[in-house]
DNA sequence: AAGCTTTGACCTATA
DNA sequence: TTATAGGTCAAAGCT
């Protein structure tokens, strides 16, 4: 197991698909300094539960078990810019070029300390980036981000609500810029997708200041609209789990919405059966 | 009827 | 100061 890369793991671990990706980064903040945090550019880093894994598991146990959570919380630190490796020290990766993926991660700078943005990128998309890679730490302080290669999955459970569209010149692609549905939820995500319908790049900005909604895991509904964006957002998924199998060495997924949520009840004690896993895999099993 | 997406216009930051 | 790019607004139509 110890010659099993990070991606056989991850897709043994039946985490690929739906709806994950995005919590861990987007997630639920349960703080948010000052009063409103308007503009994200001056939104706090998210006080994430971080507690320093403990060292010598594997990585796939790192995904069957609840330590994810709180560990996967700890992958990038939003205030820190750290990158805890060592919770995969033992069996796992000893270092991130050990990974089939990037990650890309940078302190915070003063001017930049307070900004909450997340991007989750095709690894194809860096693939294809004259940067090159040693340089990219360089690039990385001044665009105030963190970059994580995660998956194309762009359904976090979370209710978005589009409300623009444009075409960048930095990139090829359109990018769709949403906002939190939730009510003064000021997170943002800008959604970059290829003209085949797939994901390329995710940007999060600003965290979740409420939980996860329920509809994810129960669409439980009385036909609302929520219900409806529910349907949306599942069939969304749907697509992209399985253009996920047409370029699975470019895409990662982690389990991070039950990550996040899990922390979310480990963080306020909230009592609530975990009946959303029998909806991953029957997605997966979609895509096999 | 509420809430969503679409899309052109507008605003703002930056070089 | 101006041009450009990126982000947001808001009306219209759709679900």
């Amino acid at each position: 197991m110890s010659s099993t890369s990070f991606t056989d793991l991850l897709a043994s671990s039946g985490v690929d698909s739906y709806e994950q990706d995005e919590d861990f980064l987007g997630g639920f903040y349960p703080e948010r300094t000052g009063s409103g945090l308007p503009k994200f550019k001056t939104a706090q880093p998210p006080p994430l539960p971080i507690s320093q894994p403990s060292h010598g598991f594997a990585f796939s146990e790192l995904l069957d078990s609840p330590l994810l959570l709180s560990s996967s919380h700890s992958l990038i630190s939003p205030t820190t810019g750290a990158f805890p490796y060592q919770c995969f020290n033992g069996s796992g990766p000893k270092n991130h070029s050990d990974f089939p993926w990037q990650l890309q991660t940078q302190p915070p700078i003063a001017s930049s300390a307070l900004q909450e943005t997340y991007v989750v990128q095709d690894l194809q998309k860096k693939q294809e980036d004259p940067v090159p890679r040693e340089f990219a730490a360089d690039r990385q302080v001044k665009a105030p981000s963190y970059t994580v290669v995660v998956s194309r999955n762009s359904n976090d459970g979370y209710g978005w609500r589009k409300y623009g569209q444009k075409q960048v010149k930095k990139s090829e692609n359109p990018r769709s810029y949403f906002k939190c549905t939730y009510p003064n939820c000021v997170s943002k995500k800008i959604v970059e997708t290829a003209s085949d319908g797939q994901i390329t790049e995710i940007i999060y900005k600003g965290g979740h200041n409420h939980p996860k909604p329920e509809f994810t895991k129960r669409p439980s509904g009385s036909g609302s609209s929520s219900s409806a964006n529910a349907r949306r957002m599942f069939k969304a998924s749907s697509v992209v789990s399985e253009t996920h199998d047409q370029s699975e060495n470019s895409s990662i997924s982690f389990d991070c919405s039950d990550l996040e949520q899990r922390s979310f009840k480990s963080e306020y004690g909230e009592v609530e059966e975990e009946d959303d896993q029998p909806e991953i895999k029957r997605v997966k099993r979609e895509g096999e």
